[in-house]
DNA sequence: GCGCAGCCCAAAAACGTTTTTGGACTAGCG
DNA sequence: CGCTAGTCCAAAAACGTTTTTGGGCTGCGC
């Protein structure tokens, strides 16, 4: 179809337009110490004159390393949760680009999938390592990768935890979360948490666990509830608390979407969501400021989230070879939805 | 540092291993007719058995194609904007993989390292098809890549428009918008544009003024804004109308981030989205639904749009050489927005 | 028995780099 | 002058596939 385009130009051609040999001209194109700036400049110079770039095949047949980086990204990251992933992406492309390697995304419609497409990335040699994220307590993804001492970041931890990670402290913003609904006076406090497959939302689980503790208040197993994007929302679960007369006066909720679900669904039930019952999320999404009322939340950093994770990588394709793991901050973004409670008596 | 993982098995190893050559190993793999069922089974069977994967390097460098293509995401997609990318790589990921190719994305940090992204990805032999935004008037991507006969498909038009795209048709709903607007009763409707320097945002204009004379309205230019992300957002637009007395009692907006930002001006300002000013969006952006008013706006069937570019980019990539150009629906979604004006007189 | 398809397969070339090996030249030192 | 170290470079091997080329079987028709 293209046979017109002339045939690209190969090392080889460089090499005989500057009158030097082939091994030369790669060495120079690669910055090797032991050619000298004249011939290296004169290399790169014909290189650049002749159109040349060495093919990414060849080169990374014979070399074994790829340059780049894949990031794969787990389904349920969609539509309104998404912006989360992309602001991500940004901060690792950065850091990785400075350093010459580039950004690859891929996409795992589920999770059964994703090991396999691990699988297919790393021994088709696709890829010099990996960042993914969605960790669950035992997680055969990393499983497979540790065994095979290919390189990776995960946001979010496991049970096993020898490897290397970056995350939120999600027990401390839960128990932050119900130290401050315990101060605004609230007794009844619930937590709306993200799915238990997830190992944070057994960190934020405890944490939220310990805040009653310090707050003296019981801890009643029915204000837990595990709540999912489609069968049994926040809003679902809310229903079930409220109609069911264990309705708490504050919830504590794993995202902002159980949040936003859940107002919606007080709404719903002639509920004021902020005044009726308070509501603290998690993640400060965008839509977080908008919300009637505005939602308080957890702040991310994405942008220092995904900086600190390209360079994570990049360290450990350096050859680090110690766990690296840190905790990225988050703060307490106060809007209106966590009021204190009613007064005695002045409900329905 | 792994050196103790032993070498992975090669079509060599697989070839010993049933007694068959190389060759055979792999035209077997690669389900090629001139090789016995019984030959191919036992060759997959071993190939499983050794947990062979034929390396990606080798496999393009020979055959020069990659199994792969690549989107290309342009920075202002992002924060907010991105729930529109990540539905829409859902699609074309989806019909790519069915054919067995693989999808991979990387992003532009600005426009002009796109030219330089994708000259890369194709001069380094790293992809096979591209799929990219945010098409321009005119478009040197595009200049580069029919030049070179390189397959690839856009959203969006641009003025040579010789070229495969797929696109919403702005000008007709900018048109359905004013119409609509107009039949409530407003004659001062203003265009608060997205960027001039993207095609879509001239057909849009085209279609604004094409739906004026169709209603009878006259054309006022200083109703005519262009906005941007940073600088001159939606809302200073909008209060630029209104302080310098030229105020709309409507404005159809480029996209919805415009008009949400224009309704946060308005209470600003003192007035009252919808009521006082009405608003038509476009785009149908998830937090659409929850502003205040809710948004009246055009959808966007995103996994339509991305399972039919990706059935492109494949025929395509199947030697298809006629230009591929399509319109995919988008409905006027009414919700509260957009108001009859207030009577006369009865303003402020 | 011979020729001819049709099916199956093996050997080797080719893809375009990087890396290894080894050697030539120069400068410095005794 | 001879030796050594340092600098620069060339030739060839290697990476692991796919594709080309060519050839050996088997069965069938004559």
């Amino acid at each position: 179809m293209n046979e017109s385009v002339p045939r690209r130009a190969s090392i080889r051609d460089v090499a005989a337009h500057v009158g030097m040999s082939v091994s030369t001209v790669s060495r120079a194109l690669n910055g090797y110490a032991d050619v000298s700036r004249k011939t290296r400049d004169k290399v790169r110079q014909a290189a650049d004159a002749l159109g040349y770039r060495a093919s990414f095949a060849a080169a990374t047949l014979r070399s074994r390393q790829t340059e780049t980086v894949t990031f794969m990204v787990s389904k349920p990251w969609t539509k309104f949760v998404d912006p989360f992933f992309l602001g991500l992406l940004d901060g690792v492309e950065m850091v990785l680009q400075a350093q010459g390697y580039d950004l690859q995304v891929v996409m795992a419609r589920e999770y059964d999938k994703e090991l396999e497409i691990i699988r297919r990335a790393v021994e088709r040699n696709r890829c010099d390592g990996l960042i993914f994220s969605r960790t669950r307590p035992r997680d055969e993804r990393i499983d497979y990768l540790q065994a095979r001492g290919f390189p990776f970041v995960t946001i979010g931890q496991t049970n096993r935890n020898d490897h290397d990670w970056i995350d939120r402290d999600h027990a401390i913003i839960a128990r932050t979360a119900i130290g401050r609904l315990a101060r605004l006076g609230h007794r009844r406090i619930a937590y709306l948490s993200t799915p238990y497959r997830y190992t944070y939302s057994h960190h934020a689980r405890a944490g939220y666990r310990q805040g009653l503790e310090e707050a003296g208040l019981p801890h009643d197993p029915t204000l837990e509830m595990e709540c999912f994007l489609s069968r049994r929302t926040g809003g679902e679960a809310l229903t079930e608390l409220v109609t069911t007369g264990a309705a708490p006066t504050a919830i504590f909720c794993g995202n902002d979407m159980i949040a936003i679900s859940a107002m919606d669904a007080m709404r719903r039930l002639g509920l004021v969501p902020g005044r009726d019952i308070a509501v603290i999320g998690c993640d400060d999404m965008p839509v977080a400021a908008l919300t009637d009322p505005p939602l308080t939340t957890f702040s991310q950093d994405l942008d220092a989230l995904g900086m600190r994770m390209g360079r994570m990588i990049l360290a450990k394709l350096g050859g680090e070879s110690a766990p690296l793991q840190s905790f990225i901050d988050s703060k307490l973004i106060i809007r209106e939805s966590d009021m204190p409670p009613m007064p005695e008596g002045a409900g329905q």
